[in-house]
DNA sequence: CGCGCGATTGAGTAATTTCAAATCTAGTGG
DNA sequence: CCACTAGATTTGAAATTACTCAATCGCGCG
């Protein structure tokens, strides 16, 4: 793995706390990198939700699954976000999501153990857990909202407007299953909007 | 205010990390002891949303207001919860949404500055609120998948299941707009389910 | 006892889904 | 470079679901 990742991980840590060079040391001996590629799964249902993800590049999507084979995009993902089936993940329990890949891509790899250590050891990346924690809370209970109050006109445009660079990026069809709507509707809704 | 609600929150706090004598006479510090009654907000829509709450007593609801007056309910919350406008308090703008009492309460209101204060001054307080928050991240996280993919009908299960003790208390239109529903869907569901 | 709020029920309407088919697009191998 | 194929998008039409509006019922509180 080049430097170029470790530096990429210490700007991002920095943007929350500045570290030490030693501190960035200890730091780094928890995160594992990995490559992955286009249609490679980092966690399927049933899997043990070992590893939260930190993406250095590329994409992902993690959705659930349910019974009938229909997919609901629980998080789309790129450079710097976070992600992992938390719910399996702190509770150790198996995964109920599935994360998969969209485009080529390099993450780092963190365990539980590994989180909680250096949460403890290091009082600066609990405190940058907890901001990160606190970003994905406001983020998640925005989206919850929109769910219940917009429509799926609006909630395509919130999420155009949230997200512009992945809505580029990202097929159509993923896009509805975030929002909530079969891929159908959400095109007509778009043609719909050529008109103005 | 009485010393019950000390107890309580010293022992809601060592639910997550045990704390001295001293810790906790320095933690009181940051929290404001307040009487809500039925009918009163803790804040509205445009208030500056200085403060978060936890909850000691009585039963809240929190709810966006759209346009047209309809009310979209983000989260109920009793004993042991926190519940604040959390965009607009870290953001320090204001608030959004609004904040109404539904039985006569007790709460315990603290600043961002106590909250960040409090993080930064004891590493223990700073890992108590990052737990909080996973947990109201995950919870939130599976209130999204189940927007996405039950039913209104599970979802209203769903909300039974995980909040026995909400579904009894709670007039079943703001369950509704919990669920994202229409009161009378709801209804509808619920005498269908009789018949089972 | 009556008032007001919440819950229920009915009927008609609007929105979305589903199923099916046609079209378009990007990536692959020859 | 082109043909081919799989995946993605669009479109149409019918069916389903939930919503809205309106009226009624039920119950607890003053």
């Amino acid at each position: 793995m080049n430097h170029y990742s470790w530096d990429n991980l210490r700007k991002h840590i920095e943007e929350i706390t500045p570290i030490s060079d030693e501190e960035f040391e200890h730091i780094k001996t928890f995160f594992t990198p990995k490559r992955v590629k286009k249609h490679q799964y980092l966690i399927q249902e049933g899997d043990h939700a070992t590893f939260e993800f930190l993406i250095m590049s590329g994409i992902f999507r993690m959705f659930y699954l349910d019974d009938e084979g229909k997919e609901y995009i629980v998080q789309f993902a790129g450079e710097n976000w976070w992600m992992a089936d938390y719910q399996a993940y702190f509770n150790e329990k198996k995964a109920t999501l599935h994360i998969t890949c969209m485009e080529d891509a390099e993450v780092l790899c963190m365990t539980l153990h590994g989180r909680e250590t250096l949460s403890s050891d290091l009082h600066k990346m609990e405190h940058f857990f907890r901001v990160k924690l606190t970003k994905g809370y406001v983020a998640q209970q925005r989206r919850i909202i929109s769910l219940l109050s917009s429509t799926p006109q609006q909630r395509y445009e919130e999420f155009g407007q949230l997200y512009p660079h992945m809505i580029q990026k990202i097929p159509k069809k993923y896009i509805a299953e975030y929002l909530g709507v079969s891929r159908e509707t959400l095109s007509r809704l778009y043609s719909a909007n050529k008109g103005r």
